[in-house]
DNA sequence: CATGAATGAGAGTTCATTCAT
DNA sequence: AATGAATGAACTCTCATTCAT
């Protein structure tokens, strides 16, 4: 990669940083391309140098939120961990991710809303590879008789709806540190699942 | 209350709950005023003459909510039963009425988004006063001997987040029925603060 | 019809004739919804309770002219006149008309820069039925013997383009009334077929 | 001139010729300064190295168009031909030049929409140089028995018009070919002079 | 010379809001 | 009480234009 494109690269990260930060702050629909931009110091038509459309920077900042969850999960789950670790660590990652990107939105609706078409599938595809791991990790736990028996979806959308619930009301102000909240959480969430 | 009063009081609340309904699917700003209207047969300019503007139709929309949710759970709180059962049936209650509502607008986002000022206090109360009967009824639980040690302020959260998440992945179509569902859900989460 | 549809059927005819006007004498692109709107005294977000979007307005508005002409055409067409005369008058007619109107836009491009589609399929539709009615009335002529044998496509085209042009060099202040230029073109281009 | 000035004159010329061809398809606002880069694999950016904007590229290539077109009647004048001859071969030469280089555009507007001050004025006197050729042609074939008694200037602007318009509805695939057509036109416009 | 990147003015469009009827 | 019509502010998006490299 050229030195151009790394900076082109950069520029678009950076854009796609400054869309997740705004629209987790915001919303969608109360987030201007003009904010998005003059965070960086640039003007809004600039946007489009690099973006064809909102819905395009929008839908691709959402995309690499995803992506990296998956890739989080994907690490720890290649792990040579016990399964009650493993699970523990899992939503550890997952906690902290989330309050370090504040990245509250596509997690935290219905992606219907925002998206339609191939944009939609793709982030359903990529939500749904997220839930799956997190079941089958259940489901293997099950049947290796460290977890005790539960209906995996109901118990992953518990867990994760736990979780992601953790962006509306985590303040940093408060007694705990994220790594410890998170900790202090996954605790909670694992007596779900232990015998 | 006169029988124009009434006539008023009810077009107010059908105007309520075509809001709801429609915010609840679309989100706050998709949603527009033509749409409530136009649920029931009305035109955008009539709403005017119910409510102050947008924000008002919303926040009274969303309030009416939060209260039902107040008024629900202390029926609930005042029946005598067991503090494990009583839990349970807190939770089943919520999750029947948010699945009723598809009320997972203020529920499931920031207030801050959306009120500001008075409103927003007032929101932000609604909210508390509900979040603070589960506290204190899971706190007495503990007291009591009933269930575990935990740090109520969390466990409570992870209560609300696995709940209130059930909007985002509930389907009608799906092999239970809200009832059996929320039943569902609820003993998962009371294993946390069981013995 | 009542009154209130009356007034928006009024309301809609004059934006419509405002855009011919102006794109008349600007161009498509030139023109803006706001001088089009301003011209009635309204502002522009006021088109769009009656237009969807420019594109509709304009197509609505070069829709009706080409509707005008034809059925301009078919009146002379019905009247009984030998064929020499009922060609001079068609051409009359249209002259005449496409200087009152000033509508030398569809008449004078390709439709194909501006409409696409459903759209652009009725106005060639009407721009085809406008030239077969020529076409027919050169043929029928020939061969009823009052004019000479002609190609009918090409001499069609010679006179729409002869006519069509007129919208470029005719001025108010010429020595020509407009009639008289009328009868003066049509005379000339009647040669061209007469034997 | 030197190697250096001669490749800026080239450059020159292509784009002048890729503005003509892309701006006589699409029309003036459509076109975009990154389409006509990018037919000579330019960037917009590099335009603005040989003309000073788009109005300065756009008005000298009409006027190549204009002056080229004045120089063809030229040559054409000064063969020594009998009247009759000479203005069929203008009209010849005229179709197949505006066929050629689809040169529709100020030939088929009017340029006060897209010009104004010193350029209007160049390009009107351009076009009133071309059309006074042909007014004159005519005025001398009266004058000298060969054509008929008409008013010059309008049958010069039915002459203008029905060439003109031939790049509205010209189509290659057409049955005849363009020398062909020129011809067929050319003959039937000479009926409106002749004796 | 050429380009990549940024700019900013201006266009079309949406929609909450108003108000005479 | 309701509505039709109009408004205007705010937003997205386009594109000619500039300029450092």
């Amino acid at each position: 990669m050229s030195l151009r494109e790394k900076k082109v690269a950069k520029r678009k990260k950076d854009l796609l940083m400054s869309a997740i930060a705004i629209i987790g702050e915001k919303g969608y629909h109360s987030t201007t391309m003009e904010e998005i931009a003059s965070k960086l110091l640039m003007t809004k038509g600039s946007i489009y140098y690099y973006f064809k459309d909102k819905q395009d920077l929008v839908y691709q900042s959402q995309k690499i939120l995803l992506e990296q969850s998956n890739e989080n999960i994907e690490e720890v789950l290649s792990e040579d961990l016990p399964y009650d670790e493993k699970l523990k660590k899992v939503m550890v990652v997952h906690i902290e991710y989330l309050i370090t990107e504040q990245s509250g939105f596509v997690m935290g609706t219905n992606p219907e809303q925002f998206f339609s078409g191939k944009q939609l599938e793709t982030i359903l595809m990529l939500r749904d590879r997220y839930g799956n791991y997190i079941k089958q990790l259940i489901a293997e736990g099950v049947k290796e008789g460290v977890f005790t028996e539960v209906d995996e979806k109901i118990v992953r959308n518990i867990i994760l709806g736990a979780m992601n619930w953790v962006v509306t009301w985590y303040s940093p102000n408060g007694p705990m540190d994220k790594t410890t909240l998170a900790k202090s959480i996954s605790n909670y969430l694992l007596k779900i699942v232990l015998k």
